[in-house]
DNA sequence: GTGATTTCTTGATCCAGGTCAAGATTATTT
DNA sequence: AAATAATCTTGACCTGGATCAAGAAATCAC
């Protein structure tokens, strides 16, 4: 598989700490898969294994489970050069219970299992850009946790309009209110107050 | 520095899948300090910078900020052969805002950043063991991410009930009421249902 | 472009769990 | 073991944000 330069970029993008370069890497570069989605398309499903590990070319997906009501709670988004897919399902290869959606269109880079497992193994420098990044990931969440904790509604949307990543400004708010804890009627109100 | 056969049980315990020797790591097992608390110390502060990576050898150590009001919000406990730290402060070496507080006499055996380092330059398997670790973290913040927002006080309550670790029966029930999202009122009220 | 869906807004009502208060237990110190 | 301090319990009350409902606005499909 020969990826575009465009396409090289957005795994640069990802892998940032990693210095990659076609020559010194070439097994990274070659067996990255296109794959595309549509809007609403199902990336993955409550209770199916996890087979890729995706890095975003363009479009939006979002991560989320349904709760006891059938409600979706969604905990992110990904974009922009950005992972997606369901990662403990991924690495155990076990049946997952959440749920990624392509929310528009949407391009990514894929690669499965063994193919990943490889990098680790041919090139152990991403062993050590794995345990950066995931101890990364891990400081994220809990800031995200500690946001969710003590953080009313109102300061939960403030502190993210603020920050609001481009790529989200034209997505359903529902999603929005969601991935911030509280119900779109709520947000909505808030979103009146300015 | 010599570790007694017991305190390298606990660094075995600690780093299990690693798969450790006295004879092949020996590094590792040198630059381990022992050190001890008593009750109601602090391990660090909010404001400074966390120096060491902590290992428990025995004693319950809690984390948690302080929200707006000045009210503890425990993020989680530490016993028994489990990491303890500012983790996020400790890799970057900035001032955190977190506080580790030793909630019975404790003793640990700590490594400092310089140190940490070592370990993953002179021992590649680290890396790995790093990396793996670091996903499970994540995995595991994102599994307590989705208790807090989809259950409900009681729900929470019954589920914790079930798994309390032996080492966290006897702390006061304000530190798990906190840990869990909830007042003491609550915690006491769910409990005298039964 | 027009009708059908979906999403967003706004009002009325409700309730889980917080807050405040005060007494009962339990633990700590001397 | 008494005095003191911390923690736990229980009751009364309150409130942020959920729920229910119904119309307005936006978006989609043909």
């Amino acid at each position: 598989m020969n990826l575009t330069s465009d396409q090289i970029s957005i795994l640069k993008l990802a892998f940032k700490p990693l210095e990659l370069s076609v020559e010194k890497h070439p097994l990274f570069f070659e067996q990255w898969q296109e794959d595309s989605f549509e809007r609403y398309e199902f990336i993955t499903e409550a209770g199916k294994i996890e087979r890729y590990f995706y890095i975003i070319e363009s479009g939006v997906q979002i991560i989320y489970i349904l709760d006891h009501s059938g409600n979706k709670r969604v905990l992110g988004f990904s974009f922009d050069g950005s992972y997606s897919g369901v990662y403990d399902s991924f690495l155990d290869q076990k049946p997952s219970s959440y749920f990624i959606e392509s929310l528009t269109p949407s391009k990514v880079l894929k690669i499965d299992k063994s193919q990943y497992n490889s990098f680790f193994e041919n090139y152990p420098e991403f062993e050590h850009w794995g345990r950066i990044i995931h101890a990364k990931l891990f400081v994220g969440r809990v800031e995200r946790e500690i946001e969710l904790i003590t953080l009313t509604a109102k300061e939960r949307f403030e502190v993210f309009s603020k920050r609001c990543p481009e790529p989200l400004k034209n997505i359903p708010q529902k999603y929005l209110a969601s991935y911030l804890n509280m119900t779109p009627e709520t947000y909505s109100r808030l979103r009146a107050e300015l």
